[in-house]
DNA sequence: GTCTATAAGCAGATAGAC
DNA sequence: GTCTATCTGCTTATAGAC
């Protein structure tokens, strides 16, 4: 008498991730989960055997896939230039326009799991190294692009964090529109 | 019979500190208080009465008044240029060198009690308006001078969680040395 | 002011019916 | 695959001895 899935799951990850992104690791409960996805505690354990542990997994996998999606302009476009722009502009998307929490932030605190920390470092460490990359691209020296990529994500999670305390979210707009000039060598260098 | 205070008030607030910088509202329990302090649950508890509230609003307010001397030759030192260049070391300082988590980052996670958050609000206030105010005396336009305090406040938040994130604490390092460059007026300026 | 002991509730996790 | 019911341990908080 197997019923029906009542949330699809790619539905239900988007929800897991709405929460845990914001409440981070320790600060999410199964019960919180329970709330925003309609499902019984006893449900997502049935998705999810390993508990907390692997729903977080799963949601940082989910977030690394579409991050993947945010970085493919930037990495795949001919014109990096305008490949960055697209990037930025997906970035301000996924991050309701400085409204919402990176998990990378959140999902790193004290009392996380090391695995979960673990997996949290990976993501960011991709992210940084798709900018280097298209900075590098763009005609950047290697190093003066690794720093770029480091300022690039800095101010992002900084924004992030001035709007989550201050309810300023305009910083942040400005921040992910400033991103070509960030990454991309000026004028004179080109 | 009481005993005398098996720990000073200012130690023990500093070792509080300690914890909740670190992990957060959420994250933080009675237990690694009393861990940390060597002090028995009930012994917190007597200190204050409030319970946990009250233990993350003294927190605060010590912060508060680690930020007053923190700021105190930014605001005061008639060289201002001087005054923020010994902000910036008291800022590395605090931070550990980039290795500390920020209580305004940890403690404005969703889940943490609206007058915590509050709290943590008017902390960042203080302190982005004491950042504006210097340049303003160091002779930058108003406006300039408000977009320049928040950029470093928002540069020394995302160093922070890229040190905690990916382990790297240099950036941090170079972003609080940055600090004068952000806040004063260019030489041609001045 | 500190402690031991304990209450009351919530957390993560499991068993088993449908 | 979902549910109700339950277990166990931890969390916040309190009572009362010294």
């Amino acid at each position: 008498m197997a019923r029906p899935p009542s949330i699809d799951e790619a539905d239900l990850l988007d929800l897991l991730v709405s929460v845990f992104r914001e409440k981070g690791f320790d600060g999410t409960a199964i019960g919180d989960l329970s709330a925003v996805s309609g499902l019984q505690r006893a449900s997502l354990y049935h998705r999810f055997p390993d508990g907390k542990e692997q729903m977080a997994d799963v949601v940082l996998a989910k977030v690394g896939k579409r991050f993947l999606w945010i970085l493919e302009p930037m990495r795949e476009e001919g014109d990096v230039a305008k490949g960055v722009e697209e990037t930025a502009r997906r970035l301000g998307d996924f991050y309701g326009a400085g409204a919402l929490s990176c998990v990378l932030d959140t999902m790193t605190l004290a009392g996380t799991p090391e695995k979960i920390r673990e997996h949290a470092r990976a993501l960011a460490r991709t992210w940084i190294d798709a900018m280097a990359e298209a900075s590098r691209r763009a005609g950047r020296p290697a190093d003066e692009a690794t720093r770029a990529a480091k300022d690039a994500f800095l101010r992002i999670e900084g924004a992030l964090v001035l709007a989550r305390v201050t309810g300023d979210t305009e910083v942040f707009a400005e921040t992910v529109a400033l991103l070509p000039g960030i990454l991309l060598p000026g004028p004179e260098e080109g």
